[in-house]
DNA sequence: GCAAAAGTGTTTGTTTTACACCCATGG
DNA sequence: CCATGGGTGTAAAACAAACACTTTTGC
């Protein structure tokens, strides 16, 4: 046991004195915005042109409007770049390092959110807006290589555990193209036969009985995402690391 | 695809035009504080004072300050309220809600923290600070029960996939203890010489050679945390639910 | 007919589950 | 000697892993 002081101690959730005093802090959300396009993981991203973080690359955020909901912030920011709404995003982390940011206390709500990449129309005037495939970012302005590692990370810990890979993909797609976004998200690889019969047993995709077309070799069968399927309890574990 | 409009986009990360304009916000942390009493698992809540909460139970929790990280606050509250330290402590979510606070916009940032309970010391002067059963709880004031069973939820996720429940278990603890604990927590029911077995065979529990006293029954082995063990990805699901 | 990728089953090893009896202690 | 909970093993089922050949298409 350890002891400690007696004063009363104040407490946001019964007292209500001195709020104002701390009014000194502004909050922000950060998007990480992640497509896939066939091959590896990229993160949607613009050039800062603060003077500090020339030439740096950051994530794509937004101070949250005194009467905006915090998702609804990031939502507005992935709508503003991407015009994209309805899309798969989650809440990860918020960081408040006292000087993550240079223009005083900003506090960020960090999100990610999956976009079909080719959906995404980007806007002539965000000319320093491109798409950087994960595995090769390796600095960026502020906090946000923090913050994407972290993203990344609940990203693959989400997709192992729950069907929102799908948010990645076109409507229609092939048993490859759907292992290798495993594959990239998971830096791992996998056994081919071993992948499509863990898929097909779990009934969450749909065979569309249609097929690839422009192809120079065997077309591959298309499947769709079967949406009332539920995702069973699986270990895509103990596989060859490829990162 | 979809089109969107095409003026400038302010953002955070590029222009540090207007953050003044937003500083109408307050942020805090609440700190969801487990414990374990052998049996079920508690939280630690306070009463709060505030009118329209009257008599409704609160987290703990307060304004981060001007200069404080945001882990530093919830290391606060819990050492202002516990006398603790370096307890085991995880960032949760962030609700943010527009009316979620009487005072105006309170973002706050919520986290959990799992603590012998039997090392906690309640303060005289907090005389509205008691331990809750987790599953009785059915209202708390503000968004408080949202956040809790988030927490709790974040609790589970982790406990089955990561050794922190020996933060809630004193130093020397019984398979029985373990058991009940992982029971309290999961709200499910385990085979006893399968929940043993599986502990034992993953090596993060050490055998200490010396047994329970003061026990009108055949004394039980004492085992201690074995912090050098790894976690082996293991599922106790299909498991008998309890809830 | 060749190149390129699609499609397909079986065997083996490991993990999980279900299940019941004897043991040690205090009173 | 009784009550209480502690401690233990085995068999069957489910799951995961390893592995190679045939098929279809475009050129």
């Amino acid at each position: 046991m350890q002891s400690h002081t007696s004063f009363p101690i104040k407490n946001i959730n019964t007292h209500l004195t001195e709020i104002k005093d701390y009014f000194k802090v502004a909050v922000s959300v950060d998007c990480v915005i992640f497509g896939f396009d066939g091959n590896v993981l990229k993160v949607l991203l613009i050039q800062s042109d603060l003077a500090q973080y020339k030439n740096k690359w950051s994530l794509l955020g937004d101070i949250v409007r005194p009467d905006e909901e915090l998702d609804a912030a990031a939502y507005r920011v992935l709508r503003e770049r991407t015009g994209l709404e309805n899309v798969y995003m989650e809440q990860v982390h918020t960081f408040g390092a006292l000087n993550r940011h240079p223009a005083g206390r900003v506090i960020t709500v960090a999100y990610y959110s999956l976009v079909n990449i080719h959906h995404v129309q980007l806007r002539v005037s965000d000319f320093g807006l491109h798409w950087h495939a994960v595995k090769d970012i390796k600095q960026m302005a502020f906090d946000h290589k923090q913050i994407l590692d972290i993203c990344v990370k609940r990203l693959q810990d989400r997709i192992i555990e729950h069907p929102v890979g799908f948010n990645l993909l076109p409507k229609k797609f092939s048993l490859r193209e759907l292992q290798n976004l495993y594959e990239a998200v998971l830096g791992v690889k996998f056994d081919r036969r071993n992948f499509r019969k863990k898929f097909l047993s779990m009934g969450l995709i749909e065979d569309l009985h249609e097929v690839e077309n422009d192809v120079r070799h065997r077309p591959a069968k298309l499947y769709k995402f079967n949406e009332k399927a539920m995702w069973k309890n699986t270990r895509f574990l103990n596989v060859n690391s490829i990162t």
